[in-house]
DNA sequence: TTTAACTTTCAAAAAGTTTTGAAAGTTAAA
DNA sequence: TTTAACTTTCAAAACTTTTTGAAAGTTAAA
């Protein structure tokens, strides 16, 4: 397989996992692109390569950095502005892991403490599926929200020789 | 809160949470909706309280149950099937581990085994970029999939005693 | 300043996904 | 076997999300 090839795999695949995780395809798609570009991009290259709009390059490249994942570099002497990728895929994994904590764990589990306190006639066994339902889930919740702090707090080098063992 | 306006904050939260990380909402609020309930529901019960198709409902039942998270029930004298969900978090969270990887993080994996196989000049940016890129992210995947693994394979005594304690 | 090289916005269009419901299929009981 | 109670299918419609691109906004350099 030529290296072109390879690399237009890469930048597919991690978009159909994005999509079937919740997260934009091109934004995936871009996010592969800067992956594997050795030197950061400017908007144009990164529409020219994916055959995307400027608008879409725009936003797109936006979200990138508000999860964290890709940053401006500025030029001195040019007006362009040019777009880089952590590379680290621990860091990549943490700041995932830590942005949808933030943006969809947390709201949830606001809920379910709400519902968790709903109070009603124990003997009726509708009340009594919810309630412990709702507990059981929240439970849950909490102890994915307390694992991802500690692997947010992580350092690299305790993760991978760390955390997995406790799995093995 | 009343308890009907309760459950249905519980399945439209769930629903939502479904939906941001790429399942169906519907199929979502309808495991939500058998969550809460202490009975099996017939498809019938299911389309009313949820206001949802035929079609829809039986779809969605059949992809839950594809999903390991519901099964049906037949009641001796009654063509009717019934329709009843796993109450236990801990269940449900390993076996939406264990189909994701199955349908997602397997077929990624194997990619990325290709990929990493690709030749190429050691002395070009492009290559080496890639090349690591994939390699990292590979050994991630990798990780997550032997932590489902044993995840998949743990018992529910493991689980709780050793991550929930401070929760209960 | 002014200019022009760039970035951002956003309404409309396109693409993708989900839902509907009528018709076809199935099967348990009579 | 026939019937009718139920389940399943699937093409078309509705809905949701994403993308486009032209216009507006910004700002560094001349």
């Amino acid at each position: 397989m030529e290296l072109a090839e390879a690399k237009q795999k890469f930048i597919d695949t991690w978009g159909r996992l994005g999509s079937e995780w919740g997260i934009n395809r091109t934004m995936a798609q871009v996010h592969a692109l800067l992956l594997v570009s050795p030197d950061p991009l400017s908007a144009e290259e990164v529409m020219s390569q994916l055959s995307i709009s400027r608008g879409n390059a725009n936003m797109t490249l936006r979200d990138l950095i508000s999860w964290g994942l890709v940053e401006k570099q500025h030029r001195p002497g040019e007006r362009k502005e040019y777009f880089f990728a952590d590379k680290d895929a621990w860091n990549i994994a943490r700041q995932v892991a830590k942005e949808r904590k933030k943006r969809e764990l947390e709201p949830m589990l606001r809920v379910l403490n709400e519902l968790a306190e709903v109070e009603g006639d124990s003997k009726d066994p509708h009340f009594k599926t919810f309630q412990s339902s709702v507990k059981d889930i929240r439970a849950l919740a909490q102890n994915a929200n307390k694992t991802i702090d500690t692997m947010v707090r992580a350092e690299e080098n305790w993760f991978w020789s760390t955390f997995f063992k406790l799995f093995k």
